[in-house]
DNA sequence: AGGCGAATTGAACATCTGTTCAAATAGCGC
DNA sequence: GCGCTATTTGAACAGATGTTCAATTCGCCT
Protein backbone atom coordinates (compact mmCIF):
# COMPACT_ATOMS: atom_id res chain seq x y z
CA UNK A 1 0.00 0.00 0.00
CA UNK A 2 0.84 4.06 -0.58
CA UNK A 3 4.12 3.73 -1.76
CA UNK A 4 6.16 6.48 -2.16
CA UNK A 5 6.00 8.75 -3.85
CA UNK A 6 3.21 6.64 -5.12
CA UNK A 7 4.77 7.79 -9.14
CA UNK A 8 3.39 7.15 -12.26
CA UNK A 9 3.74 3.50 -13.93
CA UNK A 10 6.95 3.68 -15.40
CA UNK A 11 7.32 1.30 -18.82
CA UNK A 12 10.37 -0.98 -18.99
CA UNK A 13 13.79 0.31 -19.02
CA UNK A 14 13.10 2.59 -15.81
CA UNK A 15 14.85 2.46 -13.04
CA UNK A 16 12.16 3.60 -10.91
CA UNK A 17 10.72 0.03 -10.23
CA UNK A 18 13.95 -1.28 -9.23
CA UNK A 19 15.51 1.25 -7.94
CA UNK A 20 12.98 0.98 -5.18
CA UNK A 21 13.40 -2.38 -3.99
CA UNK A 22 16.84 -2.49 -3.74
CA UNK A 23 16.63 0.75 -1.07
CA UNK A 24 13.93 -1.18 0.85
CA UNK A 25 16.57 -4.61 0.40
CA UNK A 26 19.82 -2.41 1.08
CA UNK A 27 17.93 -1.01 3.93
CA UNK A 28 16.75 -4.34 5.31
CA UNK A 29 20.42 -5.78 5.34
CA UNK A 30 21.79 -2.95 6.68
CA UNK A 31 19.61 -2.67 9.69
CA UNK A 32 20.03 -6.00 10.40
CA UNK A 33 23.84 -5.82 10.21
CA UNK A 34 24.45 -2.60 12.24
CA UNK A 35 21.38 -1.34 13.27
CA UNK A 36 19.39 0.84 12.36
CA UNK A 37 20.73 4.31 14.66
CA UNK A 38 23.83 2.81 13.43
CA UNK A 39 23.22 3.45 9.36
CA UNK A 40 23.52 6.45 7.62
CA UNK A 41 21.34 7.34 4.82
CA UNK A 42 24.58 7.37 3.13
CA UNK A 43 25.61 4.15 3.34
CA UNK A 44 22.38 2.72 2.13
CA UNK A 45 22.48 4.71 -0.86
CA UNK A 46 26.34 3.80 -1.53
CA UNK A 47 24.82 -0.29 -1.36
CA UNK A 48 21.92 0.87 -3.56
CA UNK A 49 24.51 2.84 -6.10
CA UNK A 50 22.56 6.20 -5.95
CA UNK A 51 23.32 9.50 -4.23
CA UNK A 52 21.74 10.29 -0.99
CA UNK A 53 19.14 12.52 -2.39
CA UNK A 54 17.51 9.95 -4.47
CA UNK A 55 16.63 7.42 -1.97
CA UNK A 56 13.82 10.51 -0.91
CA UNK A 57 11.56 9.38 -3.99
CA UNK A 58 11.24 6.29 -2.68
CA UNK A 59 10.60 6.87 0.97
CA UNK A 60 9.96 10.52 2.84
CA UNK A 61 12.45 9.86 5.56
CA UNK A 62 14.74 7.26 7.11
CA UNK A 63 12.22 6.55 10.18
CA UNK A 64 9.54 5.13 7.38
CA UNK A 65 12.20 2.80 5.89
CA UNK A 66 12.58 0.75 9.19
CA UNK A 67 8.92 1.44 9.94
CA UNK A 68 7.64 -0.11 6.83
CA UNK A 69 10.07 -2.73 6.73
CA UNK A 70 8.93 -3.90 10.37
CA UNK A 71 4.92 -3.60 9.18
CA UNK A 72 5.20 -5.36 5.84
CA UNK A 73 6.86 -7.87 7.96
CA UNK A 74 4.37 -8.38 10.61
CA UNK A 75 1.34 -8.08 7.97
CA UNK A 76 2.63 -10.38 5.56
CA UNK A 77 3.33 -13.21 8.90
CA UNK A 78 -0.29 -12.81 9.79
CA UNK A 79 -1.88 -13.00 6.03
CA UNK A 80 0.62 -15.66 5.46
CA UNK A 81 -0.92 -18.18 7.63
CA UNK A 82 -4.32 -18.69 9.94
CA UNK A 83 -5.05 -21.19 12.18
CA UNK A 84 -6.03 -24.18 10.67
CA UNK A 85 -9.33 -26.77 11.91
CA UNK A 86 -8.44 -28.97 14.06
CA UNK A 87 -7.58 -30.04 17.43
CA UNK A 88 -5.71 -27.95 19.54
CA UNK A 89 -2.72 -29.77 19.63
CA UNK A 90 -2.61 -30.38 15.79
CA UNK A 91 -3.14 -26.51 16.20
CA UNK A 92 -0.23 -26.19 18.49
CA UNK A 93 1.63 -28.21 16.23
CA UNK A 94 1.13 -26.44 13.53
CA UNK A 95 1.74 -23.00 15.07
CA UNK A 96 5.10 -23.67 16.16
CA UNK A 97 6.42 -25.36 12.93
CA UNK A 98 5.27 -22.84 10.48
CA UNK A 99 6.70 -20.24 13.39
CA UNK A 100 9.91 -21.85 13.46
CA UNK A 101 9.87 -22.28 9.61
CA UNK A 102 9.03 -19.09 8.90
CA UNK A 103 10.97 -16.80 10.98
CA UNK A 104 14.23 -19.14 9.59
CA UNK A 105 13.32 -17.54 6.37
CA UNK A 106 13.55 -14.52 7.57
CA UNK A 107 16.34 -13.99 9.53
CA UNK A 108 17.08 -10.24 8.84
CA UNK A 109 13.21 -8.75 9.20
CA UNK A 110 12.87 -11.09 12.32
CA UNK A 111 15.98 -9.47 13.67
CA UNK A 112 14.88 -6.14 12.87
CA UNK A 113 11.48 -6.88 13.81
CA UNK A 114 12.64 -7.43 17.40
CA UNK A 115 15.83 -5.18 17.76
CA UNK A 116 14.19 -1.88 16.75
CA UNK A 117 11.29 -1.32 18.23
CA UNK A 118 12.94 1.13 20.73
CA UNK A 119 13.82 3.02 16.96
CA UNK A 120 10.32 3.99 16.13
CA UNK A 121 8.28 7.23 17.04
CA UNK A 122 5.40 6.19 19.90
CA UNK A 123 2.59 6.08 16.52
CA UNK A 124 4.77 3.76 14.56
CA UNK A 125 5.41 1.55 17.40
CA UNK A 126 1.78 1.16 18.54
CA UNK A 127 1.11 0.11 14.81
CA UNK A 128 3.59 -2.21 15.39
CA UNK A 129 3.16 -3.82 19.05
CA UNK A 130 -0.83 -4.05 17.67
CA UNK A 131 0.33 -6.44 14.94
CA UNK A 132 2.52 -8.47 17.26
CA UNK A 133 -0.20 -8.89 20.02
CA UNK A 134 -2.72 -10.13 17.43
CA UNK A 135 -0.22 -12.97 15.68
CA UNK A 136 0.71 -13.50 19.68
CA UNK A 137 -2.92 -13.90 20.70
CA UNK A 138 -3.14 -16.73 17.77
CA UNK A 139 -0.93 -18.65 19.44
CA UNK A 140 -2.92 -17.61 22.85
CA UNK A 141 -6.55 -18.58 21.52
CA UNK A 142 -5.08 -22.22 20.79
CA UNK A 143 -3.63 -22.56 24.25
CA UNK A 144 -6.64 -21.44 26.18
CA UNK A 145 -9.03 -23.75 23.94
CA UNK A 146 -7.13 -27.04 24.55
CA UNK A 147 -6.85 -25.80 28.21
CA UNK A 148 -10.90 -25.71 27.79
CA UNK A 149 -11.18 -29.10 26.30
CA UNK A 150 -8.23 -30.67 28.67
CA UNK A 151 -5.94 -31.44 26.21
CA UNK A 152 -3.65 -28.44 27.64
CA UNK A 153 -2.22 -27.52 31.47
CA UNK A 154 -1.31 -24.18 31.37
CA UNK A 155 -1.56 -22.28 34.32
CA UNK A 156 -1.42 -19.23 32.44
CA UNK A 157 -2.09 -18.81 29.23
CA UNK A 158 -0.61 -15.36 28.45
CA UNK A 159 2.53 -16.45 30.41
CA UNK A 160 2.91 -19.77 28.08
CA UNK A 161 1.92 -17.84 24.79
CA UNK A 162 5.00 -15.89 25.84
CA UNK A 163 7.30 -18.41 27.01
CA UNK A 164 6.42 -20.49 23.31
CA UNK A 165 7.11 -17.91 21.32
CA UNK A 166 10.77 -16.44 22.93
CA UNK A 167 11.64 -20.06 22.72
CA UNK A 168 10.78 -20.63 19.15
CA UNK A 169 12.06 -17.36 18.09
CA UNK A 170 15.08 -17.83 19.46
CA UNK A 171 15.95 -20.39 17.17
CA UNK A 172 16.82 -17.48 14.82
CA UNK A 173 20.01 -16.47 17.15
CA UNK A 174 22.10 -19.84 16.77
CA UNK A 175 20.33 -21.90 13.77
CA UNK A 176 22.87 -21.72 10.51
CA UNK A 177 21.97 -23.30 7.56
CA UNK A 178 24.46 -25.79 6.48
CA UNK A 179 25.33 -26.63 10.55
CA UNK A 180 24.93 -30.05 12.15
CA UNK A 181 20.85 -30.29 12.27
CA UNK A 182 18.42 -29.36 8.97
CA UNK A 183 15.60 -27.32 9.78
CA UNK A 184 13.13 -30.31 9.62
CA UNK A 185 14.84 -31.70 12.63
CA UNK A 186 15.04 -28.70 14.97
CA UNK A 187 11.32 -28.24 13.82
CA UNK A 188 10.76 -31.65 15.11
CA UNK A 189 12.88 -30.93 18.69
CA UNK A 190 11.34 -27.89 19.35
CA UNK A 191 7.70 -28.82 18.54
CA UNK A 192 8.37 -32.10 21.03
CA UNK A 193 9.85 -29.57 24.10
CA UNK A 194 6.65 -27.69 23.28
CA UNK A 195 4.16 -30.20 23.30
CA UNK A 196 5.64 -31.58 26.52
CA UNK A 197 5.67 -28.20 27.92
CA UNK A 198 1.87 -27.62 27.58
CA UNK A 199 0.83 -30.99 28.14
CA UNK A 200 -1.91 -32.53 31.00
CA UNK B 1 39.71 -4.68 37.45
CA UNK B 2 41.98 -1.99 35.53
CA UNK B 3 39.80 0.88 36.20
CA UNK B 4 40.85 3.80 33.66
CA UNK B 5 42.95 5.75 34.05
CA UNK B 6 43.52 3.83 37.68
CA UNK B 7 43.38 7.24 40.00
CA UNK B 8 45.34 7.28 42.77
CA UNK B 9 42.56 6.66 45.67
CA UNK B 10 41.14 9.79 46.83
CA UNK B 11 40.17 10.94 49.93
CA UNK B 12 36.58 11.95 50.80
CA UNK B 13 35.10 14.82 49.30
CA UNK B 14 36.91 14.27 45.76
CA UNK B 15 34.55 13.59 42.92
CA UNK B 16 36.39 11.00 40.91
CA UNK B 17 34.63 8.64 43.16
CA UNK B 18 31.39 9.44 42.90
CA UNK B 19 32.00 10.75 39.25
CA UNK B 20 33.34 7.16 37.65
CA UNK B 21 29.80 5.44 38.76
CA UNK B 22 27.55 8.02 37.42
CA UNK B 23 29.29 7.52 34.07
CA UNK B 24 28.54 4.25 34.34
CA UNK B 25 25.23 4.34 35.88
CA UNK B 26 23.94 7.02 33.03
CA UNK B 27 25.58 4.73 30.12
CA UNK B 28 24.09 1.88 30.97
CA UNK B 29 20.22 3.64 31.43
CA UNK B 30 21.06 5.59 27.95
CA UNK B 31 22.38 2.67 25.97
CA UNK B 32 19.20 0.54 27.53
CA UNK B 33 16.96 3.03 26.54
CA UNK B 34 17.73 4.78 23.03
CA UNK B 35 20.84 2.07 22.37
CA UNK B 36 24.37 1.85 22.05
CA UNK B 37 24.62 3.83 18.43
CA UNK B 38 21.96 6.36 19.43
CA UNK B 39 23.21 7.74 22.92
CA UNK B 40 25.99 10.47 22.30
CA UNK B 41 28.94 11.07 24.67
CA UNK B 42 27.29 14.24 25.09
CA UNK B 43 24.41 13.56 26.58
CA UNK B 44 25.80 10.81 28.73
CA UNK B 45 28.09 13.85 30.24
CA UNK B 46 24.64 15.56 30.43
CA UNK B 47 23.20 13.44 32.74
CA UNK B 48 25.69 12.79 35.00
CA UNK B 49 26.09 16.83 34.91
CA UNK B 50 29.64 17.14 33.75
CA UNK B 51 31.24 18.46 30.17
CA UNK B 52 31.63 15.52 27.46
CA UNK B 53 35.41 15.84 27.61
CA UNK B 54 35.22 14.86 31.56
CA UNK B 55 34.22 11.12 30.59
CA UNK B 56 37.51 10.37 29.42
CA UNK B 57 38.88 10.64 32.86
CA UNK B 58 36.72 7.55 33.01
CA UNK B 59 36.56 5.47 30.29
CA UNK B 60 38.95 5.75 27.63
CA UNK B 61 36.17 5.20 24.59
CA UNK B 62 32.44 5.03 24.06
CA UNK B 63 33.09 1.59 23.08
CA UNK B 64 34.96 0.42 26.35
CA UNK B 65 31.76 1.73 28.26
CA UNK B 66 30.10 -0.92 26.59
CA UNK B 67 31.90 -3.41 26.83
CA UNK B 68 32.59 -2.81 30.54
CA UNK B 69 28.79 -3.30 31.38
CA UNK B 70 28.50 -6.53 29.01
CA UNK B 71 31.54 -7.98 30.81
CA UNK B 72 31.06 -7.13 34.12
CA UNK B 73 27.22 -8.34 33.93
CA UNK B 74 28.10 -11.78 32.51
CA UNK B 75 31.49 -11.84 34.82
CA UNK B 76 29.13 -11.11 37.86
CA UNK B 77 26.38 -13.36 36.66
CA UNK B 78 29.00 -16.45 36.37
CA UNK B 79 30.77 -15.29 39.78
CA UNK B 80 27.47 -14.91 41.65
CA UNK B 81 25.94 -18.49 41.14
CA UNK B 82 27.68 -21.79 40.83
CA UNK B 83 25.68 -25.50 40.11
CA UNK B 84 24.86 -27.03 43.57
CA UNK B 85 24.82 -30.46 44.61
CA UNK B 86 21.99 -32.42 43.92
CA UNK B 87 19.69 -34.16 41.25
CA UNK B 88 19.54 -33.25 38.08
CA UNK B 89 16.49 -32.14 38.14
CA UNK B 90 16.95 -30.27 41.50
CA UNK B 91 19.97 -28.35 39.54
CA UNK B 92 17.63 -27.60 36.67
CA UNK B 93 15.16 -25.82 39.08
CA UNK B 94 17.88 -23.85 40.80
CA UNK B 95 19.32 -22.56 37.20
CA UNK B 96 15.82 -21.73 36.40
CA UNK B 97 14.75 -19.82 38.93
CA UNK B 98 17.83 -17.96 39.49
CA UNK B 99 17.86 -17.41 35.97
CA UNK B 100 14.75 -15.51 36.00
CA UNK B 101 15.33 -13.69 39.48
CA UNK B 102 18.76 -12.65 38.77
CA UNK B 103 17.89 -11.63 35.24
CA UNK B 104 14.26 -9.61 36.88
CA UNK B 105 16.52 -7.22 38.82
CA UNK B 106 18.69 -6.38 36.27
CA UNK B 107 16.65 -5.51 32.89
CA UNK B 108 18.88 -2.83 31.61
CA UNK B 109 22.15 -4.56 31.80
CA UNK B 110 20.43 -7.93 30.35
CA UNK B 111 18.47 -5.80 27.45
CA UNK B 112 22.52 -4.56 26.84
CA UNK B 113 24.34 -7.63 27.37
CA UNK B 114 21.09 -8.99 24.14
CA UNK B 115 20.72 -6.27 21.93
CA UNK B 116 23.86 -4.53 21.63
CA UNK B 117 26.36 -7.37 21.03
CA UNK B 118 26.71 -6.19 17.11
CA UNK B 119 28.13 -2.68 18.30
CA UNK B 120 30.97 -4.26 20.13
CA UNK B 121 34.47 -4.75 18.28
CA UNK B 122 35.54 -8.09 17.03
CA UNK B 123 38.11 -8.51 20.16
CA UNK B 124 35.50 -7.96 22.81
CA UNK B 125 32.49 -9.61 21.20
CA UNK B 126 34.72 -12.81 21.34
CA UNK B 127 35.11 -11.97 25.01
CA UNK B 128 31.83 -11.35 25.86
CA UNK B 129 30.83 -14.13 23.54
CA UNK B 130 32.95 -16.46 25.69
CA UNK B 131 31.24 -15.84 28.74
CA UNK B 132 28.17 -15.76 27.44
CA UNK B 133 29.29 -19.81 26.17
CA UNK B 134 30.59 -20.49 29.71
CA UNK B 135 27.04 -19.95 31.36
CA UNK B 136 25.19 -21.82 28.65
CA UNK B 137 27.57 -24.79 29.04
CA UNK B 138 26.53 -24.74 32.71
CA UNK B 139 22.90 -25.70 31.87
CA UNK B 140 23.94 -28.03 29.08
CA UNK B 141 25.97 -30.11 31.55
CA UNK B 142 22.95 -30.36 34.19
CA UNK B 143 21.00 -31.47 31.05
CA UNK B 144 23.61 -33.76 29.59
CA UNK B 145 23.80 -35.41 33.66
CA UNK B 146 20.09 -35.77 33.02
CA UNK B 147 19.87 -37.47 30.48
CA UNK B 148 22.24 -40.19 30.81
CA UNK B 149 20.85 -40.81 34.54
CA UNK B 150 17.65 -41.02 32.87
CA UNK B 151 15.94 -38.72 34.55
CA UNK B 152 15.49 -36.41 31.57
CA UNK B 153 14.76 -36.85 27.89
CA UNK B 154 16.25 -33.99 25.69
CA UNK B 155 16.66 -35.22 21.80
CA UNK B 156 19.49 -32.36 21.68
CA UNK B 157 21.00 -31.17 24.76
CA UNK B 158 22.62 -28.15 22.87
CA UNK B 159 18.93 -26.87 21.28
CA UNK B 160 17.57 -27.80 24.83
CA UNK B 161 19.96 -25.18 26.63
CA UNK B 162 18.87 -22.50 23.82
CA UNK B 163 15.69 -23.19 24.12
CA UNK B 164 15.25 -22.93 27.84
CA UNK B 165 17.45 -19.82 28.01
CA UNK B 166 15.54 -18.23 25.30
CA UNK B 167 12.53 -18.83 27.26
CA UNK B 168 13.28 -17.87 30.60
CA UNK B 169 14.93 -14.64 29.12
CA UNK B 170 12.05 -13.96 27.47
CA UNK B 171 10.02 -13.44 30.69
CA UNK B 172 12.11 -9.75 30.66
CA UNK B 173 10.26 -8.66 27.68
CA UNK B 174 6.95 -8.66 29.23
CA UNK B 175 7.48 -8.67 32.96
CA UNK B 176 6.51 -5.26 34.87
CA UNK B 177 6.72 -4.92 38.77
CA UNK B 178 3.37 -4.34 40.40
CA UNK B 179 1.86 -6.42 37.60
CA UNK B 180 -0.59 -9.09 37.69
CA UNK B 181 1.79 -11.84 38.62
CA UNK B 182 4.56 -11.80 41.76
CA UNK B 183 7.92 -13.04 40.74
CA UNK B 184 7.63 -15.44 42.68
CA UNK B 185 4.78 -17.40 40.65
CA UNK B 186 6.09 -16.62 37.52
CA UNK B 187 9.21 -18.28 38.39
CA UNK B 188 7.02 -21.08 39.30
CA UNK B 189 4.82 -21.31 35.91
CA UNK B 190 7.89 -20.81 34.10
CA UNK B 191 10.18 -24.20 35.96
CA UNK B 192 6.86 -25.90 35.76
CA UNK B 193 7.01 -25.42 31.94
CA UNK B 194 10.51 -26.01 31.63
CA UNK B 195 10.64 -29.26 34.20
CA UNK B 196 7.80 -30.79 31.51
CA UNK B 197 9.75 -29.75 28.56
CA UNK B 198 12.45 -32.02 29.18
CA UNK B 199 10.31 -34.80 31.46
CA UNK B 200 11.13 -38.26 30.75
C1' DA C 1 47.25 30.98 53.71
C1' DG C 2 49.33 28.63 50.26
C1' DG C 3 50.66 24.81 47.46
C1' DC C 4 49.80 20.83 44.87
C1' DG C 5 47.72 17.49 42.24
C1' DA C 6 43.37 15.72 40.88
C1' DA C 7 39.10 16.95 38.44
C1' DT C 8 36.88 19.56 35.11
C1' DT C 9 36.00 22.95 31.56
C1' DG C 10 35.35 24.72 27.06
C1' DA C 11 36.93 25.28 22.77
C1' DA C 12 38.64 23.13 18.82
C1' DC C 13 39.30 19.18 15.38
C1' DA C 14 37.71 16.94 11.22
C1' DT C 15 34.01 14.45 9.83
C1' DC C 16 29.42 12.85 9.61
C1' DT C 17 24.18 13.45 10.17
C1' DG C 18 19.18 13.60 7.72
C1' DT C 19 17.06 16.23 4.52
C1' DT C 20 16.09 19.67 0.66
C1' DC C 21 16.20 21.37 -3.99
C1' DA C 22 17.63 23.67 -8.28
C1' DA C 23 19.86 21.88 -11.98
C1' DA C 24 21.31 18.12 -14.96
C1' DT C 25 20.50 13.61 -17.12
C1' DA C 26 18.29 9.63 -18.97
C1' DG C 27 15.03 7.01 -21.56
C1' DC C 28 10.62 6.67 -23.39
C1' DG C 29 6.78 7.68 -27.14
C1' DC C 30 6.47 10.00 -31.07
C1' DG D 1 16.04 13.24 -33.41
C1' DC D 2 12.60 15.86 -30.39
C1' DG D 3 10.26 16.80 -26.46
C1' DC D 4 8.70 15.45 -22.14
C1' DT D 5 8.83 13.62 -17.74
C1' DA D 6 10.73 10.45 -14.45
C1' DT D 7 14.94 10.01 -12.27
C1' DT D 8 19.17 11.39 -10.35
C1' DT D 9 22.88 14.41 -9.09
C1' DG D 10 25.63 17.34 -6.25
C1' DA D 11 25.89 20.94 -3.45
C1' DA D 12 24.16 23.07 0.49
C1' DC D 13 22.04 23.41 5.28
C1' DA D 14 22.44 23.56 10.21
C1' DG D 15 23.84 20.89 13.55
C1' DA D 16 25.79 16.60 15.88
C1' DT D 17 29.60 13.18 16.27
C1' DG D 18 33.85 11.09 19.25
C1' DT D 19 37.93 12.66 20.99
C1' DT D 20 41.88 15.75 22.49
C1' DC D 21 44.10 19.14 25.35
C1' DA D 22 45.74 23.60 27.24
C1' DA D 23 43.87 26.18 30.73
C1' DT D 24 41.27 26.52 34.83
C1' DT D 25 39.02 25.28 39.10
C1' DC D 26 38.48 22.57 43.12
C1' DG D 27 39.52 20.63 47.59
C1' DC D 28 42.52 18.46 50.66
C1' DC D 29 47.02 18.79 53.35
C1' DT D 30 50.38 21.17 55.57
Amino acid sequence: MSRYPAPMARKQGSHAETTGPKVRDAALRLFARHGFAAVSMRQIAKEVGVQAGALYLYTPDKQTLLFDLMREHLEHLLSHWQVPEGTPLAQLEAFCRHHIHYHLDRPELVFIAYMELRNLEPDNFAVIEGLRRQYENRLQEILTRGQDSGDFAVADSKLATMAIIAMLTGVNTWYREGGRLKRADVEGIYWDMVRKSVAA
